[in-house]
DNA sequence: GCCTGATGGATTGTTGACAATCGAGTGGCG
DNA sequence: CGCCACTCGATTGTCAACAATCCATCAGGC
């Protein structure tokens, strides 16, 4: 009955593991074979997570299956998988959801963030190699490059924010903050970003904000380095709201469409 | 094609949402209906939390649909749900484990505790009622008669912690926060529970923590009671780094059995 | 004796069909 | 005219069978 054989596939769990939280950039797919369920979990996630399907949007299981062209089976349970994310949220024999933020809500979020990537930035001036931090600068540089053109610069910053951020949270070298960070909370904070992405000053401003939390971690000033991002989504963090009160009438998509 | 009718099901969509970071005590079933799958899926994740199936196991799809009575359709989102979990982890074509902390990642976990309650303490002393303060005191009232006798002792106590934490996360009022301890962290966090329940001393010091924390939080004191959880934690932390060093030959359950 | 390649058994992945449930519209009744 | 029960269409939940894949074992050759 119990056996005791060590399967060979089993030898790749951790690689497996650290694609869990690697799935930011989608393109990648670390297993060898793709099946139809995790494909279909790849697309939902990240149609939801890039705003393709709105906040609110009910989701019918036979459109999405006539449209990636599998079975209902595998659907189901890519669903499932989004459900056991938050991303989604089903009510028995009525359908699911994308799950909605409210304005408190994603406010909150901002606050947690704060005190994670604190925690993160502090970790990574802690944790991470010459090399590491070598890298980071290049991001920056890439990005004061980008900035420079006019067409979709908050685009470009906006996305060069999440990637500073990213490798960031990487360096702090602890799985279970990065996997919660980059996992779990980013979708949620993308899902909302593009609809805040083009205050005018606030790229500048994030830039220079980013070099300050480089220099800091470069001079292995843990404690600095901690306030400065705490400061930093802390700015995010208003902005969001200062253009939320502007914008007042026009609130957060809720549900009420039925598309997709 | 675009149906804009308001299902009514959906209203209580905040209802269930809420029931989701509500999960910790199983018993409560919100749904008025519960699908097989949903209830494969409490089942399964209570066996995982209170360790009745050990991390590292192998679930086999047959044996668990026969034992639970149901086919292996609804079983298979179950477990998928877990999946998006982190609770366990699926290798194509190979099967699904329990997810298996390292003493790393368990280290790290309270490490993000630390950072994550801390902050959940200080909104607490904001944002907390009279009301709900009364009741925190009350917990430990009921802690200490229990700690009286000395059966379960550790046991009691290691239930208690979590229910106080439970409350104080709660009053935070900040849902992303609790949803995010309650939900995902906490499930980990219970998982090795069991495992570090019975140093002798622990048990006192952490209900003379408590009460300063809650003296804290009474008195509206939101930095002092940040400082002090996370000092509650961080000394929970090295009470496991010492009892794991003292039988460092004794490691972690790996992977390694088939069973279930 | 050790390594390489086929085979068998078992497990997982997928499918299509069937059953249960729900929401909206319709008709009857007070 | 308004309210309630019923029916119908559609969607979701469940099942059992089939296909694909993998692991362990066992021949066979070097």
């Amino acid at each position: 009955m119990a056996r005791l054989h060590y399967s060979s596939r089993y030898l790749e769990i951790i690689f497996i593991f650290k694609a869990g939280c690697l799935q930011l950039d989608a393109s990648v797919d670390i297993s060898p074979v793709l099946t139809l369920s995790d494909g279909a979990f790849q697309r939902l996630q990240t149609a939801i997570v890039k705003g393709e399907i709105a906040p609110g949007t009910r989701i019918s299981e036979q459109y999405l299956s006539t449209t990636f062209g599998i079975s209902r089976g595998p659907l189901r349970e890519a669903i499932r998988r989004l459900e056991g994310r938050r991303l989604v949220m089903r009510v028995p024999h009525a359908g699911v959801r994308v799950v909605s933020l409210s304005y408190e809500e994603l406010i909150e979020l901002y606050h947690v963030r704060e005190a994670l990537e604190g925690m993160a930035c502090r970790l990574a001036a802690q944790n991470m190699t010459e090399d590491e931090i070598l890298g980071l600068r290049e991001v920056l540089a890439t990005h004061e490059k980008h900035s420079g053109l006019q067409a979709n610069q908050s685009y470009y910053q906006q996305e060069g924010d999440l990637d500073i951020h990213y490798v960031i949270i990487q360096g702090s070298k602890n799985r279970a903050l990065s996997d919660m960070l980059l996992g779990d909370l980013y979708h949620l904070v993308r899902m909302y970003r593009y609809k805040f992405s083009t205050t005018p000053k606030r790229p500048q401003q994030a830039f220079a904000e980013h070099h300050r939390i480089i220099e800091a971690i470069a001079d292995r000033d843990g404690e600095l380095a901690e306030m400065l991002m705490r400061r930093h989504i802390s700015a995010s963090r208003r902005n969001i709201e200062r253009r939320m009160q502007e914008q007042s009438d026009v609130s957060l998509p809720q549900e009420g469409k039925t598309d997709v």
